[in-house]
DNA sequence: TGCTAAACGATAATTATTATCGTACTCTCA
DNA sequence: TGAGAGTACGATAATAATTATCGTTTAGCA
């Protein structure tokens, strides 16, 4: 028989090893029902009214601890600080997840036409860009001399 | 005979209508020297040796200002707040910079071997994401309700 | 050179996020 | 099933990033 959504969540969370709570639970159906990328004041917004004493701090350290096991990810993880790019021609970037850093990447050729064309009829392009996230060749030199096995 | 550098500047100054002040010109100098993806903080500290009275509001001002009128572009335009991504399969996005709505494309085959090839030795790839900027159908709608001509 | 509008600098205010800390709940094991 | 340990929660203070305000200064132009 099928299981339930709640057997499901039960089920994730047993294998990241996090506790099963209330709130994480409706935290995490409310998100996976929200198609348009939310912040977590608007993520805060829909659960209130089924958890009318959530307390936005926990929305926002359940969803960090969501993003780390992998349950959801982050659209943009370089918000918090405006970074410029002084470089006019196109490139890719890599962000390290860990430091921040952003690396430029050599040019290479997408196929922008395609990727264009999926554009919504009435949208005004202005820029493509692409970004490869991960964790940078320092940091995981760093990582592994703190913990070498 | 070659132009100097703060003859191209006040050229491109003129093109986009901008006043031409000392703050503004080694800003855009330091700001072109740095290769690196510099925050606001940092071309403050880059540029307040020269221009020992300036203001952080300055900086953050004549970037937005550069920004605006394409001088400099911004690497990550998510508006100051964290986004969450439910959705599970890989898709690109497209990011209003008016109204900084984030609308999901249709699924396309980009080059990701090409890229991931240009990626560094020594990095760990995560996640590639392709994200296209520019304005949204509902805001040019808008804007051009209130500005007919 | 003198006027007008825009830019600057100082600083207060706002927004987003994180830290702290006492209480409550989950999980495990007897 | 109940007690204890440890994690999570809620309230709130603190911090970080950014923006707004306002009086003064400067650039652009007649």
């Amino acid at each position: 028989m099928a299981e339930s959504f709640t057997e499901r969540f039960q089920q994730l969370c047993r294998e990241k090893n996090l506790a099963v709570t209330h709130q994480r639970l409706v935290i995490y159906r409310e998100v996976m029902q929200m198609h348009n990328h939310p912040s977590p004041e608007q993520v805060y917004d829909r659960v209130k009214p089924e958890l009318p004493s959530i307390s936005l701090a926990t929305v926002y350290k359940t969803l960090h601890t969501f993003v780390e096991t992998g349950l959801i990810r982050e659209v943009s993880p370089h918000h918090g600080s405006m970074r410029i790019e002084p470089n006019e021609h196109r490139h890719p970037h890599f962000l390290c997840l860990q430091c921040r850093a952003i690396t430029d990447l050599s040019d290479h050729e997408l196929d922008f036409a395609a990727l264009k064309a999926s554009v919504p009829a009435g949208f005004q392009v202005e820029h493509v860009s692409t970004e490869v996230r991960g964790i940078c060749g320092n940091c995981l030199a760093k990582n592994a001399a703190q913990a070498p096995n």
